[in-house]
DNA sequence: CCACTACCGCGTACGCCGTACCCATTTATT
DNA sequence: AATAAATGGGTACGGCGTACGCGGTAGTGG
């Protein structure tokens, strides 16, 4: 039942430790954790339990340490979502392959990237990025991304208005798809048992004649590995209308 | 920070109450509170203060009644949700007028009243639609986007993937708007202080050459009014995809 | 060798949250 | 008048993030 902030901590903090780390002084004892491991651990939770589960008691007891010794290496909850976030960002070893490939076939491959991430970690999507911090892999990304727009004659605008126009498909698709997904599993309530409930105000809905094309739907709509398809699908139509951008711009 | 969570308590008894509403028994005191009322109250105080005050506690505060009185109307939190999900989705009441319109304009319609839907309730961005129950009010709008596609020789998959894509799209895009706006407006840092605490890791990476298109983007490229211009601009570059796909139906 | 100092681990406590449980009160039926 | 049903809401429990502070530890300077 908790959404989530990130970005709403100390920024500057959130970003020193992105970039830089932290920087040892030689004196005290050794610390027995690393930034690295608590965030790997806090990642790791909320892969298998979900955000809901993600408290700072839940990470600590996973790593067996008392929960405020989290509190050495992060200013606080904010600020590890951050790190979590740039985290599994991390870009695919293989990018520098891309070097002057097709550009439908880059973005293609970037949106498929991305909507797998969110499979990967679904709780990305109950995360509220209200102010994305630029990591170094949040920015290195970006950068793969305007690459693969090179040499097309567009503006900067219009880059980074196709990107934002791709990822907001992206996501958007994958929140759909991925909250649904995850309901009918982890959910005590089964995707039939679902739909069983829905069941008899459906009957009443249909009786009244006001919704005729909803219910003149085939049967087959909604079904099974419907999703996968969905992503090709909507990515195709959208690449369709980049097509005509880019060649609208480069016939003037 | 928190999220919220909708379909998870009894979906039975939100899709009752959704439908049916309480049907009232004689007996007993005249229930001071309609749950009209407190759905209101609390879209208006998520409106206000975001999802985050959405407690039952300050939900009862507003109305001036006790915490433990609103479960009296609703079965939990969760149940309030999905209420509040269905009571901020009524549909514009003109609708009828959009009979027999081209589709294009139409979905443009769809896909900007849906962005507009989001900027005037951001929470609604951060409740995870897990399962989105089909209330009166999302049934009709369903039904109004695929009396759009009438007559144009789609199938019920296609039509349906038409309209998942469009509204993932605006609402992937509407999450990254409403959520920077959001964070620009009401947190303690202000933009401008915003990008002076990522000033200086900034300068770090530009220096290390490993950005290039990044640091190359023009000064206006993230200015004011770019949100705006961004809707229509992904919008026409996403209804140009559906056209390519509508045209080549017919013609086959 | 020893004080000093900086750092680590973390126990306790506070004020939030959702809501289970229960009881006094009010009202219509019998 | 007695009964049954419904309302209002107080109290309490187990969760949460985290401020504060204390005892222990490991390098440093005398």
């Amino acid at each position: 039942m908790t959404s989530a902030h990130s970005g709403r901590g100390d920024i500057s903090r959130s970003l020193e430790l992105m970039w830089r780390g932290r920087e040892r002084s030689t004196r005290g004892p050794k610390p027995g954790l690393t930034l690295e491991r608590i965030v790997e651990a806090a990642v790791e939770l909320a892969d298998r339990d979900g955000i809901a589960a993600l408290s700072m008691r839940n990470v600590a007891a996973a790593l067996g340490v008392g929960t405020m010794s989290l509190y050495r290496y992060v200013p606080g909850k904010s600020e590890l979502l951050d790190l979590m976030l740039d985290h599994v960002e991390a870009p695919a070893a293989d990018l520098a392959e891309w070097r002057g490939r097709e550009w439908r076939d880059t973005l293609q491959f970037i949106g498929q990237g991305t909507y797998r991430l969110y499979l990967r970690h679904p709780w990305l999507l109950q995360v509220n990025q209200a102010r994305p911090l630029l990591g170094p892999n949040a920015l290195t990304n970006f950068e793969f991304a305007l690459s693969a727009l090179d040499g097309l004659g567009l503006t900067s605008r219009e880059k980074v208005g196709l990107i934002t126009t791709l990822v907001a498909y992206v996501s958007g698709l994958a929140r759909q798809h991925v909250l649904t997904a995850q309901a009918n599993e982890d959910a005590e309530l089964s995707q039939e048992e679902f739909w069983a409930a829905q069941g008899p105000v459906m009957e009443l809905a249909q009786a009244s004649g006001a919704y005729p094309r909803v219910f003149a739907l085939e049967d087959d709509t909604f079904a099974e590995g419907s999703v996968e398809y969905g992503l090709d699908f909507g990515l195709a139509l959208l690449l369709d209308g980049f097509a005509t951008f880019v060649a609208a711009k480069r016939g003037s």
